[in-house]
DNA sequence: GTGAAAGCGCTAACAA
DNA sequence: TTGTTAGCGCTTTCAC
């Protein structure tokens, strides 16, 4: 049987108050005795029940990190980032997979589950704007993605419209006129398509480029597989372009590998640009040109306004928008000098 | 305030215990009864709480999954199906990040956190054989992976040996005579690169074909990047090889990468294959053959282990070593003819 | 078939 | 600075 505090306090020869003030750094306690109690716990292995802190003070210890699917690398490396920074403010991160369902996605905010949890990130795939009043729930709950803007909560996202506008103007610059898109949503406007889309033509426009809704390859999903399927519709089409936008590593990988297929040269036919600087944008053949959306400053941000929000720092702090700054990662698919994989890490 | 088993007690008009006994699915109730405590819960919007019963009963309905890195493909993946596979028997997944530290590794043992969850779903990479008697612990665990053989606990794995020989049979029964090995850790016995290297020896060998230590290339961590590095390294030594056998998948892309730079043409110059059947296997220019080392029959598994030994079916039977099953994966790299990547699917 | 009551190990209000 | 004590909400033993 565990040791518990009823008996360290009988070893230390003190009350269990006491012990339970050294284990939470109460201040006020004579040296002596905290020596006392810290040889007793000490001697005994004595280990603080979770279940019982838990049930009594309300607080689990443990964030839950909800998300579309760990076999998506995205979202792998965006959880390596949360458990790391959790990790380093002594949080546990339970993570739950939505497989981007919109109904999953809601079941999943008033799951049994959210007791383990003391607040929840949440990465909304499958909900939209209008199932924003979903997020009114009471528990500390911070936004990811760009599903939804304006929510009842805090929200820490990217700069889509302005990174994607980047990537762009970085086709552009390089002398690409026709530039192809891959992985649009139909109809979409808010929701990571829809805004890199807006940076698309905005870029477009301030080059007065003529937006050719010809050169727009649309997708569900994106996976390797959807870029493939999209880049394939596109050279069946027999539309002229010189340079693909993909609206993420992973359709930009998918895409590569079909133009390569049909003989084309990527950057010299045609360049590629992709979004997220996934590990692998590095290794590809040619390494893959991104936007580096800030993912670690993302999952920093977000652990740290929900542990504060947890911890109850500023109660009445306005519900925030945080915006993570993106970078542009030039590589060998849009032109830069071919350079050895150990220089690019 | 959230309702309590007293609350619906007192509502349906009975005692907690009926409640509780409604709760917990106990037979010997009248159905009367039963109905008013249903209809009680559903009129209070009860859930009971998870800390409580934990503390009352000592389970909390958590396993957890320790592994190396989620931004290792192969355990993102992994942790994927180990997700989906608890999630059907109603058990949530912690998942704990170890670095592949064999101190951390260590450490996580007996960690607070351990008390969050009912048992362990252990791969270990940086422990090895000798380190067997830390998995001694009072809480059942059940090991992954290839570090620890015939250690104290249930035991999930791949055949590692045999399925390393296949993938070298393949290669030699394509012709290929000068296997060059990506991956090796130098002196290992035990792991998944000392027991991969000897599947390929014992392939050669039955083949009549003599091991040239010159063709082994050696890596610490099996990231892109190092199998990039001894690619080039390979190269450099101005050995001849006519296939490489990746011990692992992303190894084998990033020699690929290398090889593809330095002009080669894969399988016409270097047939290569890998190990995992990775997502992006399926999708790399050429597309990789590879081991299916059989992920989701061991994640399922391991799941099923775990849970028959948290309710203690059996606590008697010994324990076990379960090895799944593996398939060879023909694709483009080692000479399957060029499919569209729909077929493939 | 149902009820009463003890107590899991801890925190925190209050007392001393 | 330290001790006493009342629960947190549940499961479970033992009566009835």
């Amino acid at each position: 049987m565990a040791a518990t505090l009823h008996d360290v306090a009988r070893v230390a020869n003190v009350s269990i108050k006491t012990v339970s003030n050294v284990i939470n750094d109460y201040p006020h306690i004579r040296p002596e005795t905290k020596q006392r109690v810290v040889d007793a716990i000490a001697e005994l292995g004595y280990r603080p029940n979770l279940s019982a802190r838990s049930l009594r003070s309300g607080r689990t210890g443990v964030i839950g990190l909800a998300l579309p699917e760990l076999s998506l690398s995205y979202f792998a490396e965006l959880a390596d980032s949360v458990i790391k920074a959790a990790d380093a403010r002594g949080v546990t991160v339970l993570i739950e997979q939505t497989g981007g369902e919109r109904q999953r996605e809601i079941e999943l905010l008033s799951s049994p589950r959210r007791q383990l949890t003391d607040g929840l990130l949440f990465s909304a795939l499958g909900m939209g704007n209008d199932d924003a009043h979903y997020l009114n729930v009471s528990y500390p709950l911070v936004l990811l993605g760009e599903r939804i803007f304006g929510g009842p909560t805090d929200h820490v996202t990217m700069v889509n419209v302005d990174a994607a506008r980047a990537a762009t103007e970085h086709l552009i610059r390089s002398g690409r006129k026709r530039i192809a898109v891959v992985g649009a949503h139909d109809g979409e406007v808010i929701g990571s398509a829809g805004l890199r889309l807006r940076g698309y033509r905005e870029a477009l426009e301030a080059a007065g480029i003529p937006f050719d809704p010809t050169l727009i390859a649309y997708t569900t999903l994106w996976h390797r597989s959807n870029g493939a399927t999209s880049m394939r519709q596109l050279l069946a089409t027999g539309v002229k372009f010189d340079a693909v936008f993909a609206l993420n590593d992973t359709l930009a990988l998918g895409a590569m590998r079909v133009l390569q297929e049909a003989g084309l040269t990527i950057p010299t036919d045609v360049a590629v640009i992709g979004f997220d600087d996934l590990d692998e944008a590095r290794y590809s053949l040619p390494t893959l040109s991104t936007i580096d959306p800030g993912r670690n400053e993302i999952a920093t941000t977000a652990v740290r306004v929900l542990l504060d929000r947890i911890a109850g720092v500023e109660p009445t702090a306005p519900m925030t928008e945080y915006l993570a700054e993106f970078h542009l990662v030039e590589r060998e698919s849009t032109g830069a000098r071919r350079t050895s994989i150990e220089t690019i890490r």
